[in-house]
DNA sequence: CGCAGAATTTAAAACGTTGCAACAAAATTC
DNA sequence: GAATTTTGTTGCAACGTTTTAAATTCTGCG
């Protein structure tokens, strides 16, 4: 039949839209986008014969006509920072934001947390341009300009780590001031009297609740302590073993270590296996873990474990709630170290 | 120029668009969009005064209404795999992609590069949704499905790892077969007999090469050899360290060892130093390196550098370089392991 | 002066979606 | 049986851009 093969020759390859399952369905195209949205106005009779033709065309709705319409993105953006104190953060806590997003219709997208020096210039692109409807960063400052901004702008948003800001917003994070005292008093027990830790450049929040659980937990043991001045945890691998071999070096060495990520554990570890130190009995060295290859460490130390995988996961779920209009309070998560130091491995 | 009519409308803070860049100008819309475009057809004089009124008022072209119009995304998707021999893998690869979009308007996406257990259904899904106008990903394999699907329809990807397909496409990889010659040949060099590797799961070419690299040289010198069977690079580093040790405990055990990331070559160390092995003496490992942690391994190790970053940042390159339609000849990068090995740090 | 042919500019039509206002038909009320 | 509400459904108008085809102005030249 003729007619048939010339109604069907135009009718190429193209992407079924709504107009496609609307023809399919005799339906109009309003009431096939509000059957597939399940809008109750419309008829469940005729919502089931809309999704059933519409699965049968493979129709998918089109992103960019929705976003052009809705002035949402459905595009989440992780800042990225290169930096981190452990080297698989990035895939760890990636891992589970997309876990956390799987079904949702949502995109993950990534871009530098900085662009030369600026960290607010990102944001304020994200916001202006409508790139995304809701960030997630990490390595959060105490009175992080970004969150300022974002809030001021009332727009969503994650951060990994806390501010001090008095209003607030959602987060998550681990206890670190927990973790440094849970540390320091580990050590203690083991009869350590000086211990050392290498602090985050004293900016980011984390590093003050580190210091902070240390500090008490030192005060409190009567214990002396060292924080080595001339690095953090962002130097370079050789530059925290220098740094380290220096203080071994002193008269009045540390007899206890606490180490924040692997750079750090090894660092330390090398710094004393190259002064001769042995671990349990010129020293101790306990540390915070985030990957299983802590276990390979010699000498073995003593680790506590922060999953980062489920933070990235929690700070997804955060930002999609609260996408949704889910109020502040509800969305804050904050990780307490749980079961105390053991052997890696 | 028409007449300037009422100034005093309600002139919001809503985004401006092409149209008020072109009520600014005198212009029409289409001439501003071609103005902006660089469009030859439009004057020199109006283009720069279209320029310099876009700039004025802010004028952002808006994503969701170009990729509408055009069916372009501007967006490239990188296929995120959970497991990788090194650690920073994701960061280091993922910060050379971004840095390479930079100023390009490309936005990286990442979605995980399977579902459940289906790889196929990720690439489909980007091409069937057009969700991306491009993309990466890692883990190659020899014939692998992906590649053959996406050049099947001729949608712009890099991998990062060769495939043993006939039809060449855009990749980027490192020579593993040269890397494992050269790891064996040193070994040889420093009186070793007996070479020990741990290769990637055969599936992945680049356990291919490494494999190819390593047996041919292994022949050439007349040396023993040992790959252990029960693990592959991405087993558990205890697995590993077990199966090592395991190997260690063996009567003809091997002297030599080569290891490909960090947990293979920190479950190594751990287990040669748990068997009182010492380095140099009763064994050898070299190992390759992608991070500066390295250097802090101990005992210490020979090693040659890996540059992640810069594989990431090629990747990205060569996929703009596809999309925008150069040839597939040009877009093949194969970095040869330059320099000798070198104990790190 | 008239006119072909460049050189510029423009109006209008998409791209696929959703929100608004309206409408027909059926159900309810008085 | 008319008036009113309810229940489903629909057409039209955006969203901001690029593209097609057409209109306008500007040249030079006979």
């Amino acid at each position: 039949m003729p007619s048939e093969t010339d109604t069907s020759a135009p009718r190429a390859r193209s992407k079924p839209t709504l107009r496609t399952v609307a023809e399919e369905t005799g339906f109009a195209v309003t009431t096939v986008s509000r059957a597939l949205a399940g809008d109750e106005r419309i008829a469940e009779a005729t919502r089931a014969l809309v999704a059933e033709a519409a699965a049968r065309v493979g129709y998918v709705p089109d992103r960019a006509a929705q976003r052009l319409r809705t002035g949402r993105t459905k595009v989440i953006t992780l800042l990225l920072n290169t930096a981190h104190e452990y080297l698989g953060f990035t895939n760890e806590f990636l891992s589970g934001m997309t876990e956390a997003l799987r079904g949702t219709g949502y995109a993950v997208n990534i871009t530098p947390d900085t662009v030369g020096d600026d960290r607010m210039a990102v944001v304020r692109n994200i916001l202006q341009n409508r790139l995304a409807d809701g960030v997630v960063f990490t390595r959060t400052e105490c009175f992080d300009p970004r969150v300022r901004f974002l809030l001021e702008n009332d727009f969503p948003f994650v951060t990994h780590g806390r501010t001090d800001f008095t209003t607030p917003h959602p987060f998550v994070d681990y206890d670190n001031a927990a973790f440094a005292r849970m540390a320091v008093e580990r050590l203690a027990s083991k009869g350590r009297k000086h211990i050392c830790m290498i602090l985050p450049d004293e900016r980011f929040t984390f590093a003050q609740h580190l210091r902070y659980g240390f500090m008490s937990a030192v005060r409190e043991a009567g214990l002396d302590y060292t924080f080595p001045d001339t690095v953090d945890l962002d130097s370079s691998p050789d530059e925290i073993a220098a740094a380290m071999a220096d203080i071994l070096g002193q008269s009045a060495r540390p007899d206890g270590f606490i180490c924040v990520g692997e750079v750090a554990a090894l660092a330390t570890l090398a710094a004393l296996t190259d002064a001769g130190v042995e671990i349990g009995e010129g020293a101790d060295v306990v540390a915070k873990r985030a990957s299983p290859i802590f276990s390979q460490f010699r000498p073995r130390i003593e680790t506590v474990f922060e999953d980062l995988r489920e933070t990235g996961f929690e700070a997804g779920e955060l930002l999609l709630k609260r996408i949704d209009g889910a109020e502040v309070q509800g969305l804050q998560v904050l990780h307490k170290p749980t079961k105390g130091f053991a052997l890696s491995g």
